[in-house]
DNA sequence: TTTTAACACGAAAACGTTTTCGCTAGGTAA
DNA sequence: TTACCTAGCGAAAACGTTTTCGTGTTAAAA
């Protein structure tokens, strides 16, 4: 087992300096020839590698980037951390990982130990328990101890930082305005409780493409689904009050779901109940998932874009890290969602 | 904007030394109650972190486990990442992330990026393209210099090192066996090509089970897919392989799929062909994920357990690397499966 | 011969910790 | 008085780099 070898085995074995080896690897011109290519021979042959800890203290630089999140088994998550590793990669970056579990105690833990010299900067969406509590203090606490955030999907307006995020509001329209132009004169909309801003907005696209189409709101077509506990029990409920929306709602032609599971099994319902998908009626869910391509019939979804956003998140972390002494300004980009249409509407 | 506190600022600001603020900070006895309080008081008020950086490098240990996969828009290895986030946040440990895409360069610059300092330990699982090479340098050069690796799932056995994985062959036996026990007698297989260790693994419990079935093995009933590039076209010809075996076939009463896309797609095929499922033909899938779970009919599968697994590999790593002075012992932790009975089975 | 300039290299500081060792002042024992 | 002990603190080394500045040697210029 042969050990790491540093700067200064390699300085005492050829009998030179420190920095003289330094500078023979880094190519210095004050280095002669002959010392430079007797370094460099040495240094290839026992494989020597600069240690990137005691590269990290004296730059106070680590090139690694935080990345949290309140979930790594689900699609979207996964897929902006494609994104943002892609990227960092690129750059020369590296990413680690903490998870919140939607837990705000967890979300807070896991900054503190990143925050303490880790890392150079954080890409996060926030937990669900924090959204609930609107305690932002930590993310303050961050970003005034000089070390850039850069938030997506879940974001917060209180806090002024580079954010990622889609057009929720817009995306949902887009999707209930297909499912009306598609001739469905009762939309249904399977939502969550309204602390999570996601969300809310896809609620208001919703309400606000059945007003462009002069259409009434009917409150007893809105399911908001409480979505605390995602536990085996919370799926059956989940599809019992599904079964209850379609019972007491006959004429439902057209449902727009929050997110992709609630689609699915909306779908599963409308099928037992012996409705024809998409002759009698239609379903769109939000995020892009595998569910939606595999199901059968495959789901129209409203396709979130996961990869693009980490990547964007990462462009713009990296960006304000590397040029530090501009002047303070934050984008929010606004990545475009877009529809994909499958075999559940016409 | 205020910038993190050293001990040095701290030192001067209470014109003491650097070593008494350290010391009193850790409650020494060679500090005297007063000055204790001071520095405690202080460095609250202050909001005193020591560098993390700075104690890796003074250390050599940065308390960070390197983990490496293939792919994580990926349900089985984002719940090992789970598993792996979950022990290593309890035991104080951070969790980097590197992923190869399945390329064999991506995995040896992951590898070398961080083994540099960077991390403590590997966690991982061999890319595909690694395994078809059989080029397995960067792992025992990494071993060598004295840091330990242990890797999950695909695993290889020239390399000595800890190892989590499952038995393929055990898991895809019972699954098949289970089909023939419910009376199937033409059980087709849907697998990949033999380099990637599980694949082969998992077709040769399905060889075993036929044969202790006293049934003879039919050549023309094993699908064997080349997954080398998994785009839509790509998906789109398996449905076509899958279409022909089924035209065939026409005896087929059984499938077992080495992963849950096939047989979720050969579900699809055969219920395009107007056969029903269960009562014509069971299916059965390796892996279980969401698809499983929410397809209709769902899908009975073998579990892999990935979450377990990566807890296992955690715990694993840190005892190794919380135990260096004990002399070198690898093992290697058999995940048990099990069959979870849906739908797709009577 | 003396001055100058280029060349080649080394010493040391710095990044932020922890820890070992030594020092001083005051008190106690002889 | 002298010797010794102890409490309380500081200096310095160490982890592995990079970089600035200084220095000695040699050859060219005056």
């Amino acid at each position: 087992m042969k050990r790491k070898v540093t700067l200064k085995q390699i300085a005492k074995e050829l009998d030179v300096s420190i920095s003289t080896v330094s500078k023979a690897l880094r190519n210095s011109v004050e280095i002669s020839e002959d010392t430079r290519d007797k370094v460099q021979a040495f240094a290839k042959l026992y494989n020597y590698r600069p240690n990137n800890i005691a590269l990290s203290l004296k730059n106070r630089k680590t090139k690694t980037i935080g990345v949290i999140i309140p979930e790594i088994v689900h699609h979207f998550f996964a897929k902006v951390i494609r994104g943002i590793e892609l990227v960092a990669n690129k750059r020369g970056y590296n990413v680690i990982v903490g998870l919140s579990n939607e837990s705000f105690d967890k979300e807070v833990i896991n900054m503190q130990m990143l925050a303490n010299g880790s890392i150079d900067g954080f890409i996060l969406s926030i937990a669900k328990e924090t959204l609930q509590q609107q305690d932002y203090h930590h993310f303050n606490e961050t970003i005034s101890q000089g070390m850039p955030i850069v938030m997506f999907d879940r974001v917060v307006n209180d806090i002024v930082c580079d954010k990622v995020i889609i057009d929720d509001m817009k995306g949902s329209k887009n999707a209930v305005d297909k499912l009306l132009k598609n001739g469905c004169k009762h939309v249904a909309l399977i939502t969550t409780k309204d602390y999570v801003s996601v969300g809310r907005l896809r609620t208001q696209g919703y309400i606000e493409a059945l007003e462009e189409h002069k259409m009434s709101l009917d409150s007893k077509l809105i399911l908001k689904v409480d979505d605390e506990l995602l536990s085996e029990d919370h799926l059956d409920s989940l599809e019992a009050e599904i079964e209850d929306l379609f019972k007491k709602n006959k004429k439902i032609d057209g449902v727009f779901a929050v997110n992709e599971l609630y689609a699915i099994i909306a779908m599963k319902v409308a099928r037992k109940r012996g409705l024809k998908i998409p002759d009698d009626v239609q379903f769109i869910g939000f995020t892009d998932g595998v569910l939606s391509k595999h199901a059968t019939p495959s789901l129209t979804t409203v396709s979130q874009h996961g990869q693009e956003m980490g990547e964007k998140a990462a462009d713009l972390l990296i960006d304000k890290l590397e040029h530090e002494e501009e002047e303070e300004r934050f984008q929010t980009v606004v990545i475009e969602t877009n529809l994909i249409e499958r075999e559940s509407t016409k």
